[in-house]
RNA sequence: GUCCCCAUCGUCUAGCCUGGCCUAGGACGCCGGCCUUUCAAGCCGGCAACACGGGUUCAAAUCCCGUUGGGGACGCCA
């Protein structure tokens, strides 16, 4: 992690909604880059649009970066808190006369940018407020900065090198509305400006943005950041993702059972490489982190990838802390107040039995209900094939044997089984199908004899004799 | 319409800057096999890509130009 002098990169959410994939991965590059170069995360709230943001979606912005572990270093700052700055600064660029006052109204513009459309002209504003001079607008009026006219825009971002934009195709932008407020493309520059932003890594929706505030930070008198312009993520149509794509709110994939790691895992390999390495821990991530191995195209998001993601990093977290997570899970299944009368390490138990079989915590809690649950769901096939009055006789043996084992471990129970269908002259598979049915209602299921010592000794004696009395009952074909 | 970005298996990507080591590597998914008390996991194998056309060069996935395709931006939204 070299330091490079200052990092110091922001997040600028608007509140408008719920925080997306797109923002997330926005969100962790940023993050990523400053952790990687020990310099300092910043958040920002970009709420100048009051009509569209909300509180609720501030807190969902929270929430959603604290659950993937993106913790900043300043802020939430909130432009909205911060309305005089932008007043000032846009005041002092009329002033230097690099502002004008413009006062056509909304509508007359929409309605000259239609006919433009339909002419197949340039849209861009016509500057016919540019050398009116007014100082003193009676009504409402506009602040509008003058964009260089000549020459041209030159970005070297950090991705996509080196980008051209002619100065005659830029437009005069509102930077005050007639309502006081400032506009986006002002309001971020002079935060970014004030706050010192070195870096402004972005997704490339913001690439003609840039060429838009490169004068505006010269007008201010500012030295320009660098920028990093990040592709954009797509839905398996190629399409920008959407809610057509299903759940987008990062929250959600909390709640179908995703580990924040393998969410930032998955996102982090999504338009950025590091060789051929897939799985990272978020330390790995930190330390490898470049600007340098993003992609410069966009990537379509993979949910069945991040399955795998996800089901990797729960075979590789601590038993302990997968339970934990798994709670809630098991609480939405119905299986909480059961699931806390198991003595402790009881639950550890079973993340290590269904580790490798869940992909998800969700999947891992309905796969936990038999175990947790006194009561067993059978599986209707299964008995009528499986629990037949043949088998009665080994299942009844069994049963008085297991009953005797001095030591309900694994190893023993599997000594006693084995011995039993030699005695029996059976194949493995004849008896521990049947028994599989009577201990788990069902056809699969992890190794039987861990799922006998995770039910332990009463219950596989009580779900055998339940099965030992199905079996009797079932007609002989 | 104007401007900008992008282009390797279905998907995520390595390789591209610094042409030859690429009969293009890895991963997800899919298919087949092994292991096996079932299901998974694991292991082994298979299918599958340099968008197209020109050029430069002894040699191009890699450099240049064009075409096509995809995406983005053109708001008193961010």
């Amino acid at each position: 992690m070299k330091a490079m002098n200052d990092v110091r990169v922001r997040f600028a959410p608007s509140p408008t909604g719920y925080l997306h994939i797109g923002g997330v991965r926005t969100a962790l590059f940023n993050w990523l880059f400053a952790r990687h170069h020990r310099g300092q995360f910043i958040l920002r709230i970009e709420d100048t649009d009051q009509s569209r943001s909300t509180d609720e979606a501030i807190r969902a912005i929270l929430d959603g970066l604290s659950w993937v572990g993106l913790d900043w270093d300043e802020g939430p700052y909130r432009q909205t808190e911060r309305l005089d700055l932008y007043r000032q600064h846009a005041m002092t660029l009329f002033e230097q006369r690099q502002a004008y006052w413009c006062v056509c109204t909304a509508e007359e513009l929409e309605a000259r940018r239609k006919e433009a459309q339909a002419r197949g002209l340039p849209q861009k504003y016509d500057g016919r407020c540019r050398d009116r001079q007014i100082t003193n607008p009676g009504g409402e009026a506009a602040l509008r900065f003058k964009a260089p006219q000549a020459g041209e825009t030159v970005v070297e971002d950090l991705i996509k090198g080196q980008v051209v934009f002619e100065n005659s195709l830029l437009d005069d932008l509102i930077i005050l509305r007639s309502n006081g407020f400032p506009t986006y493309n002002f309001s971020v520059v002079v935060d970014d400006a004030l706050m010192g932003i070195s870096h402004v890594i972005r997704g490339d929706d913001h690439l003609t943005n840039t060429p838009r505030q490169i004068p505006i930070f010269h007008a201010l008198g500012h030295a320009v950041p660098q920028f990093g312009h990040l592709p954009m993520i797509l839905g398996t149509d190629k399409a920008r993702l959407s809610k057509r794509h299903g759940a987008t709110s990062i929250l959600a994939y909390k709640e179908m059972g995703y580990l924040p790691e393998a969410m930032v895992n998955y996102l982090a390999r999504l338009g950025w490489s590091h060789g051929d390495q897939e799985i990272f821990t978020g330390q790995e991530l930190i330390e490898k982190f470049s600007l340098d191995h993003v992609q410069k195209s966009s990537a379509v998001f993979n949910p069945e990838k991040l399955l795998w993601v996800n089901a990797e990093h729960i075979k590789s977290s601590e038993p302990s802390r997968v339970a934990a997570l798994l709670r809630p899970f098991l609480d939405q299944a119905g299986l909480g107040a059961e699931a806390r009368t198991k003595p402790a390490g009881w639950l550890e138990q079973l993340v290590i039995l269904f580790r490798e079989r869940a992909r998800t915590l969700a999947e891992m809690a309905t796969a936990a209900k038999p175990y947790v649950k006194d009561e067993l769901a059978f599986d209707e096939k299964a008995v009528k094939k499986l629990l037949t009055p043949a088998i009665v006789p080994a299942l009844t043996k069994l049963t008085d044997r297991l009953a005797g084992v001095p030591d309900f471990s694994q190893a023993e129970l599997e000594k006693v089984f084995k011995r039993l269908v030699e005695e029996e002259g059976m194949k493995m598979g004849q008896l521990a199908q049947p028994v599989r049915v009577a201990l788990t209602g069902g056809t699969a299921s992890p190794g039987l004899f861990e799922v006998m010592v995770l039910l332990g000794r009463e219950r596989t004696l009580a779900r055998l004799k339940k099965g030992i009395a199905l079996a009797g009952r079932s007609t002989p074909s």
